[in-house]
RNA sequence: GCCGAGGUAGCUCAAUGGCAGAGCAUCGGUUUUGUAAACCGACGGUUGUGGGUUCGACUCCCACCCUCGGCUCCA
């Protein structure tokens, strides 16, 4: 719901391309309006902002005398659908000069609207136009349907408060959500995915499955369960092994940091406001926002020559972040996040190698997921260090590498740190909302901040290149996200408890441990369900926990010293020799592959 | 931080100013079972916290904490 609302609004009336799309950017763009029209009925002096189509739906923004509630957008609902059934023409009622439009837009009181209007730019022409249906008339680019009457399916959802042009110094308006469709079919499986993805929800799976818990006794900080902190591991084992591969050395920096060191990077100055600020004596430290600083300090220890470069550094310790309380959610935004951090110090010449390698790794990390995740460079921001050829330089050669990869990305213009752009990648949730995951950066300010240098074949100093990235992002964000892509259904690699091992009776604990013992010595993770239950009532829990692998175990596989397999997926064997069985889980795992089918967590729900 | 909504047993929910309740989970007992829920019983609550109104508050009012949906922010 908040894809790109903004930048759609500018573009509204540019909608009208072709196609299923400009169809339905038409009929939403369309009921923004009859919603817009409601709302005047019901409060005649409301205020009108703005009201585009988005991402399966629309908005509209007013100024309003009072909070809307659940009652009013019933009530606002009842209003379109009066207008629907009306069926009133969708007409271009008048084009007016821009000094006329604004006396028009005083006199009906909405200084939004004459806002709008001031600063629409020269390129846009000489006059502003005008769209009416009904008694409603709206300043708009156009790109309407007929008429109201060939409104498909629609339905308020909610409203949440938003600043006038996005702007925290302006004004807050409500926002109304609404959602709408060509048939009442489409409407009822969009309103069926929203439920769907609620099941799916990290939060709710997180405590259904055990994996970790939140508490008002340190807020917005995972508690991380025996369960979770083998996902974890898992993931830690392989962002290891990449980066062990790809010739990085692990470090780990500490957590408290006098001022000074942020003084000199730069981040007391831009992010004070967003660290935890301690008292440390004679001293003011800070819990570390960051890693990079620590790095360099490391670098620093000894004299560099240029046969040292590049030297990569992966660093796996806790940030912390004092976010506002408003921006926080679940694992997807915490005040203490820890990622798989990588810093190389590199020359100036071996920068585009050092982007190609990271590139690279984001592809060979994510590999195992089979999810698609997306790329955004993002520019120089206003507020940053360095010249604008330094700028112009750095944005270009991140650009290059990605064209030669031929990894697509969008411009995400003025997304970039302070002091380097960056290329980064973005991954949906259950809710279709968009997270930050891994992020490249090629820096050349921190190393002049701390005047970094190494010994150069002709005997001067050179100043190194640190190039700054994360391929998971944050563990607890990735966590957060992989739980609702597989819907808690892990493929076997991932999962935490990899085996259920259900014995039927109570005279099978014993040879039911004894394969547990063989389970975890070829590293799986299994777990024997003792309870005195029957055998079905163990299924159901295993098949609840959406463990990847059961296996029975009663007298038959006792004697032949089997098991008898079942999968998430349903698909059962009998009496399967437990070394093959071992030999098979072990390869499967190491494989990495997505088995058995992610997502696929048998009937129930 | 801002706008709005919410918080009752571990979980899902009931009780609208008058004795806080159900299912599941947990615990005890019985049952020893071949691929998604055996049976019987018991325990479980300062209704987020603190104030206030009232004869009486889960219910009404105020403050705070936490959570959710947005907005803004995200080194």
């Amino acid at each position: 719901m908040t894809i790109d609302a903004d930048e759609i609004a500018e573009d509204a009336g540019a909608a009208l391309a072709s196609g299923q799309e400009n169809h339905l950017a038409a009929m939403r763009h369309s009921a923004a309006h009859m919603l817009a029209s409601a709302m005047l009925e019901l409060f005649p002096d409301a205020r009108l902002g703005i009201g585009p189509a988005i991402k399966d739906g629309f908005y509209y923004d007013f100024d309003l005398p009072r909070p809307l509630t659940p009652a009013d957008l019933e009530q606002l609902e009842a209003g379109m659908r009066a207008q629907q059934a009306a069926a009133l023409a969708f007409e271009h009622s008048q084009d007016l000069a821009r000094a006329d439009a604004v006396r028009l837009l005083e006199e009906r009181g909405q200084p939004f609207k004459v806002e709008i209007v001031n600063d629409l730019p020269e390129s846009e022409g000489p006059t502003v136009s005008f769209y009416r249906h009904g008694g409603f008339e709206d300043l708009c680019r156009g790109g309407h349907l007929g008429s109201t009457g060939e409104l498909g399916a629609f339905k308020l959802l909610n409203t949440a408060g938003a600043y006038w042009r996005g702007d925290e110094t302006r004004p807050m308006l409500q926002r109304v959500y609404g959602t709408a469709w060509d048939t009442q079919a489409e409407l009822d499986q969009h309103l069926w995915r929203l439920e769907e993805a609620k099941k799916r929800d990290h939060r709710k799976l997180g405590r259904d499955l055990d994996l970790f818990s939140f508490h008002p006794e340190s807020p917005a900080a995972p508690f991380l369960h025996p369960k979770g902190m083998a996902l974890w591991r898992a993931l830690e084992d392989w962002s290891r092994q990449v980066r062990t591969d790809a010739g990085f050395h692990e470090v780990r920096t500490p957590s408290l940091v006098r001022k000074e060191l942020w003084e000199t990077s730069g981040h007391w100055g831009n992010y004070q406001d967003n660290m935890f600020v301690l008292d440390d004596y004679d001293h003011v430290s800070g819990l570390k926002p960051m890693n990079c600083p620590e790095e360099i300090l490391i670098y620093r220890t000894r004299a560099r020559s240029y046969r040292d470069l590049p030297m990569r550094f992966s660093d796996y310790s806790t940030l912390f972040r004092k976010e506002r309380t408003g921006v926080l959610a679940g694992m997807f935004r915490v005040r203490q996040l820890t990622q798989d951090d990588s810093h190389v110090f590199c020359r100036d010449d071996q920068v585009d190698d050092e982007i190609r390698l990271a590139l690279s790794l984001v592809r060979t990390q994510y590999a195992p997921f089979g999810f698609e995740p997306r790329a955004k460079l993002a520019t120089r921001p206003d507020k940053r260090l360095g010249s604008d050829e330094f700028w112009e330089r750095a944005e270009g050669r991140l650009k290059e590498r990605l064209d030669e990869d031929g990894m697509s990305y969008e411009i995400d213009e003025g997304g970039g740190a302070f002091y380097a752009p960056k290329i980064d990648i973005f991954i949906e949730d259950a809710l279709g909302r968009e997270w930050q995951m891994a992020t490249i950066q090629a820096d050349y300010q921190l190393p002049q901040r701390f005047d970094l240098e190494y010994r150069a074949p002709d005997g001067g100093f050179e100043r190194p290149v640190v190039i700054h990235y994360a391929i998971y992002g944050s563990f607890e964000r990735f966590i957060g996200i992989l739980t609702e892509q597989y819907a808690g259904a892990f493929p076997l690699w991932l999962a935490p408890t990899q085996v259920a091992i259900v014995p039927i009776a109570d005279r099978h604990l014993e040879y039911a441990e004894s394969v547990r013992t063989a389970l975890a010595a070829a590293g799986l993770r299994a777990e024997v369900d003792a309870r005195s239950e029957r055998m079905q009532a163990k299924l159901r829990e295993a098949q609840e926990q959406k463990v990847p692998v059961m296996v029975v175990v009663g007298d038959r596989d006792q004697e032949a010293g089997a098991v008898s397999p079942r999968l998430r997926t349903g698909e059962s064997s009998q009496g399967v020799p437990l070394d093959e069985f071992i030999a098979d889980l072990t390869a499967r795992a190491a494989s990495r592959e997505l088995w058995p089918a992610a997502g696929a967590a048998g009937p129930a729900e």
